[in-house]
DNA sequence: CAGTCGTGGAA
DNA sequence: TTTCCAAGACT
């Protein structure tokens, strides 16, 4: 694209950004912290399924300080529902290491804020533009989507790679004078007009610079191979009530799947896997099964899916819990931070 | 690099 | 019902 092309892109597309932007609430701030905050909700998450728990986030953590120091518990359970939960947890740790070590001050240059825990090469370039106004690029999915029609770039957008054309582009299309507003600019588009089925092409203010338009080929970008097959995990689920009316539950390793959240005790049923197992492993007798397969369903995770059968039973405890395994009271089991899966268990005991 | 890490919504 | 995601980062 020429010098002139390149100028008229950019004018175009930040004026449409400021006439058509939606109102977000992140949007309403130059809080450094708050739209890091917002950046790392957004990651592979929907702005509408973000809004209510930014909201949410911001009012109980309304400084650095008072997430830095924040029981992990609280946090996962401010988080409880968004998925993804290292990105809780390392929000956390770098919000904690810019309170120490940079006096609360969020970095404003990529190198050092490449090294926060969780911020990544668009998080940091997402930063620097919105809240410094830097001329930084920031690319995720939509910046990869709307610039592989506008220049007809036809690498496959699913190998990592691929990202550092994209980041060349952007770095000779972006608005010096507005690039927080360019790169938003850019992210609004996909989203609104430049979406990945049946873009709006007639919409669009910058139809007549995009090469995928003229060629008539906008359906066909991006380009992206790779597809990810799901497996498929059984799991017995034992919601075990002893005589006091406590159920059994359990914190999740500090690591991998769900890590650090509760769940109720599940054995993975294999071709191995005994009748007594749960007995065994969590040194309690079945008293008495209250409820066979009171529920039964499944849940599925990006990359694999949980098929639950779930059994209401009565037990006696007869030796010592495993070291992440409790009874508690109900009331104290939905103040945890739990999954998806498991809330929908708890949401029907009484 | 390829696999891991959640969830709910849209086509 | 199935597929593909949506403002990615980490290992």
């Amino acid at each position: 694209m020429n010098y002139q092309y390149k100028n008229e892109f950019r004018h175009h597309l930040v004026d449409w950004f400021n006439r058509e932007k939606r109102d977000l609430p992140w949007r309403r701030t130059s809080d450094p912290y708050k739209i890091w905050v917002s950046e790392i909700m957004l990651q592979q998450t929907r702005v509408d399924t973000v809004i209510p728990y930014y909201n949410r986030f911001l009012e109980k953590y309304p400084t650095m300080q008072s997430l830095a120091y924040a029981p992990q518990e609280e946090l996962l359970k401010m988080w409880e529902g968004l998925g993804y939960y290292s990105r809780a947890r390392n929000l956390q740790a770098g919000v904690k290491e810019v309170v120490e070590k940079y006096n609360a001050v969020v970095p404003d240059n990529r190198h050092d804020l490449s090294k926060l825990k969780g911020i990544g090469p668009y998080t940091a370039g997402a930063i620097l533009s919105i809240a410094y106004n830097k001329p930084e690029h920031a690319v995720d999915g939509n910046v990869m989507r709307v610039l592989s029609r506008v220049l007809h770039i036809e690498e496959d957008i699913a190998l990592p790679k691929t990202r550092k054309v994209f980041e060349e582009a952007v770095d000779m299309l972006i608005d010096k004078d507005y690039p927080g507003d360019f790169n938003q600019a850019i992210m609004d588009l996909g989203a609104m007009i430049c979406t990945p089925t049946s873009p709006k092409c007639l919409l669009c203010p910058v139809r007549d610079y995009c090469i995928a338009f003229q060629e008539g080929d906008t359906e066909q970008l991006p380009i992206k191979s790779k597809k990810i097959k799901t497996k498929k995990v059984i799991y017995n689920i034992y919601v075990a009530v002893d005589k006091q009316g406590n159920y059994l539950i359990e914190k999740r390793p500090n690591e991998g799947l769900l890590a650090n959240m509760w769940q109720f005790p599940m054995i993975e049923m294999t071709k191995e896997t005994t009748k007594d197992a749960f007995e065994k492993q969590y040194n309690v007798q079945i008293e008495n099964y209250l409820n066979n397969d009171f529920m039964k369903f499944k849940h599925i995770f990006s990359h694999l899916t949980w098929e639950m059968e779930c059994y209401l039973v009565q037990v006696q405890q007869l030796n010592q819990l495993p070291a992440n395994a409790h009874f508690l009271p109900i009331g104290k089991i939905r103040e945890l931070p739990m999954s998806v899966p498991m809330l929908k268990i708890l949401n029907i005991l009484n």
